[in-house]
DNA sequence: GATGAATGAGCGTTCATTCAT
DNA sequence: GATGAATGAACGCTCATTCAT
């Protein structure tokens, strides 16, 4: 029996990561990947399901990666808008530093395929940040609004801003970023 | 129903904008346009150099009527705290009235299409809103950023609000309207 | 605009039909069909809605010429057994002067299409057919069971009979063909 | 349920004949056996050469024990015409009681794979069966035809009754098997 | 003997676009 | 202006089989 080359899945992941980020989801076939990964484009379904499933799989992986990584550097004792200050922060560079990454996240989310994730996942990629704003709010330092309100003016503006600094219109200065630190934490806190 | 002597265009963009609406932007072809507006495909082709070009000019269409129908009862002579707030909430009785028309904004924000609008339309998408926030800015009313970041944070998170609330997920109450106001109004201002 | 050209269709059946009694009904693909017929695959697609749809067609049209010929020479005012036998033996030389029609649809009879035929070609393929055989019980002539079961000892042997004589196993001499016309009646006659 | 000792070669068989019977023998891949059959379709490979060559096996397995089982009660001294509806009889109870035995010889015989089968399979097919005849025309009851002539009148019509019973387009009730009897045996019959 | 990994070849179908009238 | 015909290229996926262990 041949034994399964981890290489050739993390190869399949590399090459469909690159293939959306430089032509687009709809611009990503199976082909095309086998091609950037050197092999054949039967060999995908030995270790997928089918396309679907390999992009699902990997914006699982990409997405608890990144949420592992930002939320690491976060103390329970800290004062919590400060963590708030942090975390963001932390968004922010993850994102400076992976915009691979990034871009392959926003193009997810903005396709069917966002509608098609398993609920089995939805602990990998929620649960994290749902109880870091849940202490805010016991804490009484947010508004009154539900979780998923506040991460709206959380992410999202950060996420445009960083997409149009990505695409060259906008530059992302320290004065910017301190900019939206503190429109995020204006609009959420009480 | 379409009427009979309707021209050509209109079934065009109208057969367009439903599919778009209905199947998604990537399960929208030509073909299928064709179908739906009761002409032959390459009819298409005697109206628009490809589907592209007619996607975009649906999409400039589409926003510029909106801008004009949102900016419409906005007067000079109001308060800019007033005018801000009125504004918003046109936006989102818009949206919410005309729910083809953002989803099919939406989709085309976030496709590949975007970044190939010829600059000659700029000034049709980015005009009337722009001089709003000029305005705004020279009364000192508002934080001393770009523009861009101005609007990142009053439009983006009411189309999230409002996208979730069309995938059924939230509600979409008078106090929920009146938190997103207030939280983009605290996020923007001095 | 292009005018269809009749060719063409004619062309696809030909093709289709050389390489379903030269290959087999399983072998037959559409890119060898339109290999063969000198076109590409998707012109396939402007005369037909799907592979099935093509073979479907096919098929109910040679099954349609087939019982006309066979059906032509009978006389309404002819005895009925002296028809029966006029019938089978013009069944028996359209075969042996049509083998690739009839080896088509016998690999058609015996496959999952033959249950997909759409309901209005059945007047096309059964009406002449039954019409014969009700007369014949209301003379009553024949035995006191279903048209059906008369049908199967009348065409089935008469079949079997001929595709192994296709396949070179037997030979078939005018006194094997006088006995299966006996058969046959012997089997059906009261 | 299948038990963890059967062995593997009975595995297969199982599994194969359940597919052709609920797919059809064109949707019956290998890997669709081996997965039916908890094993990897490699293994399929250990036990036989082919494809082809697993499903020929299986065909002359199952249709040299269906010729045991009918001939089994046929006495050698019995009338000739009794053992003759005996045997079409038990013909008949055999195809109804393994309706998936009969489904399966059906589809082979009338698939390309019936010209493959080797020579040196013949007399388990054919010898029982032939001996059986040839004694009949011995005895000058039978009309004077090849052997496979007899055959065709005999079991053609029954097998395409049953598969049409099968299909559910008609009853099968004893009125019906004793007419074909009858109408079989005065086909043959001198 | 047994198997998971791997594959080239092929499947039916749709695509955006061009052609010829 | 309008259109039906026509197409090469590509799509996601399955196939029977072989490989390496």
């Amino acid at each position: 029996m041949r034994r399964k080359d981890d290489n050739k899945l993390t190869n399949i992941f590399d090459a469909t990561l690159e293939l959306v980020t430089s032509k687009g989801l709809s611009e990503t076939s199976v082909s095309k990947i086998a091609k950037k990964a050197n092999i054949s484009s039967s060999t995908i379904y030995v270790y997928f399901e089918s396309k679907e499933d390999l992009l699902i799989k990997l914006y699982v992986k990409l997405k608890k990666n990144m949420s592992k990584s930002i939320f690491d550097s976060i103390e329970n004792s800290s004062e919590f808008k400060e963590s708030f200050k942090i975390l963001l922060n932390n968004f922010i560079n993850y994102i400076i530093e992976n915009p691979d990454i990034f871009l392959f996240i926003e193009q997810f989310n903005n396709s069917p395929l966002y509608n098609k994730i398993p609920q089995e996942y939805y602990d990998d990629l929620y649960q994290l940040h749902d109880s870091f704003y849940q202490k805010g709010k016991e804490q009484n330092l947010l508004k009154d609004v539900s979780i998923y309100l506040l991460t709206v003016y959380t992410y999202y503006p950060v996420v445009q801003l960083i997409k149009t600094y990505f695409s060259g219109e906008v530059e992302l200065t320290d004065s910017n970023i301190e900019s939206v630190l503190q429109m995020s934490w204006d609009a959420i806190k009480v």
